[in-house]
DNA sequence: TAATGAAATGTAATAACATAACGTTTTATT
DNA sequence: AATAAAACGTTATGTTATTACATTTCATTA
């Protein structure tokens, strides 16, 4: 058992050890759809992002890989995340400077992200019609849209 | 007529001078009204922000303020800015670590950051529905919400 | 109106987050 | 095996933000 989850903070409770076998499995394969080179420090930068549904800092996440590498600097792991982020394994918490795994990367992913002000759990909720709500109201004043970010914040069900 | 201010880009074209008395004005009663004292210091970041409309970051926000005073250092805005943001005078652009004055202090703002990726004028776009519907979507997974931020990212009617 | 306490500001140091530049190794392809 | 591109190593530094503590300013009231 990994000391790592909290299953009490996630918002479903859940097999997370099945639930990262399955996002470390859908990494793989959108990897290999793309293209695109899991290596071994890819991977086991996802693990370690996908080892909770905690949002981790980057020098918390360099903290966990030196135990396996204790040579690892700052830009290994910048250099991970911005492949995984790319390749819509991870994504950036912009108001906490923070990454969390993406347990959705192949479906549509248009997503709120949850984050829990009290246990830092964070997760995504599908919401789509937000989103084409959002683009048509810009579309209106002109403006053309690339990307959306949505970040809720408050108290998880556990902390609530 | 301020070299800062760029009316090309602003969302829609506007009388600069006047957009900031309002502002300014606005701010001094928001704080009366609230108790709080808008001090000079912090008056004149507030000035700095509202003087574009463009996203500026604390340092250089510090840059601007130092051409009065040579001494201040990062923590005099960073003070300023929770202040403003606190009286919600000023908003944080959390994809860009860069502030905004808000142009409708007084009056509800659940609303939606532009963000020009171009020019980097940023605005704000009233989304009361968008709120509600976020808000209602986190308590059916029993979410209790505090804040909500939304940035959307693109180009300007002028950059696009 | 002087005493007082709270709020605001000054000052120095440092923490936290992120990237640039350049050399070396690994990998896939020919 | 030669080659070129991608990945990684290493050092340094840039950028963003806060902590801690001293001093000053301000509003209150004794």
């Amino acid at each position: 058992m990994n000391k790592r989850v909290d299953e009490k903070t996630v918002q479903e409770p859940h097999n997370h050890q099945l639930c990262m076998t399955q996002t470390l499995r859908t990494a793989e394969k959108v990897c290999l759809d793309k293209g695109v080179r899991l290596t071994s420090i890819r991977r086991r930068i996802l693990e370690l992002v996908c080892s909770s549904h905690k949002a981790l800092g980057a020098y918390e996440l360099l903290d966990l890989f030196r135990e396996e590498d204790i040579k690892a600097k700052p830009v290994t792991i910048y250099r991970a995340l911005d492949f995984l982020m790319e390749a819509g394994l991870v994504h950036k918490i912009e108001s906490l400077n923070a990454f969390i795994g993406c347990m959705q990367a192949e479906t549509q992913h248009e997503t709120v992200i949850l984050i829990c002000d009290e246990c830092k759990n964070a997760y995504e909720l599908e919401a789509t019609s937000v989103y084409q709500k959002i683009f048509t109201m810009s579309k209106k004043v002109q403006f053309t849209p690339t990307f959306l970010n949505i970040e809720l914040h408050g108290l998880c069900v556990s902390c609530g």
